[in-house]
RNA sequence: CGGGAUGUGGCCCAGUUUGGCAGGGCGCCGCGUUCGGGACGCGGAGGUCGCGAGUUCAAAUCUCGCCAUCCCGACCA
């Protein structure tokens, strides 16, 4: 047995147990640990150092529209959290409630948000008078509750991390049209910065946010073929405005209801990352989301310790001012070959190797995390080199993910066809529909795959719906999904 | 929420069948030698055996209850 295969002993390979592959590499990693809760995690720093590149990354994105942040309570009085039916109707099982402080009942029981859009809702209709305090756009980062029955790290959690937007619109047709900006934010930070592609498209009735009019999705694939939905955005319509009161005076001097929008991504993408671009020596981050992009590991013996320190310091300086993000693993406790090991498992993009070696040729080596593939690069051309590398990795990884979901993509007619796709290789199944809930269930009954989204994207002819053989109204994506 | 499994120093596990001193490997600390793909020697620290009851002279081990985690299925960012 080789080192290398002791080593990698720690992580199921993917092919013998993706889940168990998937929690290895988030506990080995330390991107998370689980927590004396119920279903709850703790994002250690590598994990959390992620989640605040996406943060940066999204928010940024979200200024540029216009969209401020803000923060509301945490805690959602019982009756302002019922006002809209359908939405207490989808949330309640979930809901944890506060009921007491100290040994005192409350007057009135509190929720504990599993989404904001009442409390928010609440607060607009008294900041909204007129059709000039419009759009009204405020997002918040922060962690809501959900009481899940099985929860998975990152996947699902009892308590996660996210941000929630929320917009009030004068027409439905600004509504309708932030409701798709958002989405479309949302997937070009997907596949740009993430390497992600995603699918974008519509849910169906059965799919949709409780108390949304129309919701909207990226859907990604996972290595396992399984689809995990990675972003969400509502048009609300004014449903929530009715019941919560939000109006305005119109440029005709009337009173109307807003149109609404809500929108949000979870901490859930950093599951995205894992089980999209991660392989069974471990995580493999995207340079553009990489907390480090590269880090270097100094090779010296006693004799030329100082010398191989000294040039690995002032390379991370003068790396670090060329604006890369670099670290330097000058640990003395572990041989090279650990660290090798190491920064592999928790994904950076490149190795610099810096030994005696190459001070004597004045270069140093550069390792590839996604291909292995190792170069001499020369101290002058370094920086350069470099950054054209970071670009070719985070290209490579995405068009890797872009054919791994064409590979894993079939067509279906009928219901048998879904069923043999999901027993031999899961993924993604097109297919047409015919618009009825009760085909969608009974798909659903008999596959285990559900109605992702209907893609904007044109698949092609509808054909027909796998489960009444009538024409189909849409060309659909079936899958598996966590 | 069903079915299955697991819980013993930080980690992986043996010990449980047949009750009788709490063990091994890795990791950790100290010193020395090492360092281009998970180095080695010597010395050392570290455990309410998941939690709570019960049986017993005696419980990691037997009984009951609870909790947590994992895997496979039904519901959701």
């Amino acid at each position: 047995m080789t080192l290398s295969d002791k080593f990698v002993e720690a992580i199921t390979p993917r092919e013998e147990n993706f889940s168990r592959w998937y929690t290895d590499v988030v506990i080995k990693a330390q991107l998370a640990d689980y927590a004396p809760i119920r279903g709850c995690i703790v994002v250690r720093p590598p994990g959390f150092a992620i989640w605040e590149a996406i943060q940066s990354g999204l928010d940024a994105r979200f200024k540029e529209t216009g969209v401020q942040n803000a923060y509301f309570p945490l805690l959602i009085p019982e009756s302002i959290f019922t006002r809209e039916a359908e939405h207490i109707e989808g949330f309640a099982p979930e809901v944890p409630w506060v009921t007491h402080a100290g040994e005192e009942e409350l007057q009135e029981r509190l929720a504990i948000r599993p989404s904001s859009e009442t409390i928010i809702g609440t607060m607009f209709s008294r900041w909204i008078q007129s059709y000039r305090d419009l759009p009204m756009l405020v997002n918040q980062w922060c962690s809501v509750l959900r009481w899940e029955k099985a929860t998975h790290p990152f996947l699902r959690t009892t308590e996660f991390l996210w941000q929630e937007g929320h917009t009030c619109h004068e027409t439905e047709a600004e509504a309708r049209e932030r409701t798709i900006q958002m989405l479309r934010i949302y997937r070009e930070f997907m596949e740009e910065v993430l390497a992600i592609p995603v699918l974008a498209g519509i849910k169906s009735d059965r799919e949709k946010f409780a108390g949304a009019v129309e919701t909207y999705t990226v859907e990604a694939m996972m290595q396992d073929g399984r689809a995990l939905q990675a972003g969400t955005s509502h048009y609300l319509g004014d449903g929530f405005a009715r019941v919560l009161d939000i109006k305005f005076l119109g440029r005709e001097s009337e009173l109307e209801y807003v149109h609404q929008t809500s929108w949000g991504v979870s901490h859930r993408l950093i599951g995205a990352l894992i089980m999209v671009h991660g392989d069974d020596r471990g995580l493999v981050l995207p340079p553009r989301v990489a907390p480090n992009q590269a880090v270097i590991v100094p090779i010296y013996r006693d004799d030329t310790r100082d010398r191989v320190l000294g040039a690995a310091n002032d390379l991370r300086e003068s790396l670090r001012e060329e604006g890369l993000r670099i670290h330097l693993d000058d640990r003395e406790e572990h041989t090279p070959g650990w660290k090798f090991n190491e920064w592999e498992m928790r994904g950076v993009p490149i190795r610099i190797e810096l030994g005696p070696r190459d001070l004597d040729s004045d270069q140093v080596m550069l390792v590839r995390r996604d291909t292995g593939a190792k170069e001499p690069v020369s101290r002058s051309k370094l920086s350069a080199r470099l950054e054209e590398l970071l670009e070719e990795i985070q290209a490579g990884l995405f068009q890797r993910a872009l054919d791994y979901r064409a590979d894993n993509t079939y067509t279906a007619e009928s219901v048998e066809d879904i069923r043999t796709i999901m027993e031999r290789n899961r993924g993604f199944v097109e297919a047409g529909w015919c618009g009825d809930d009760a085909c969608e269930a009974s798909i659903k009954e008999e596959t285990g795959t559900t109605i992702r989204c209907i893609p904007f994207e044109d698949l092609g002819e509808p054909g027909v719906c796998p489960a009444c053989g009538k024409p189909g109204k849409h060309r659909v994506v079936f899958a598996r999904a966590y």
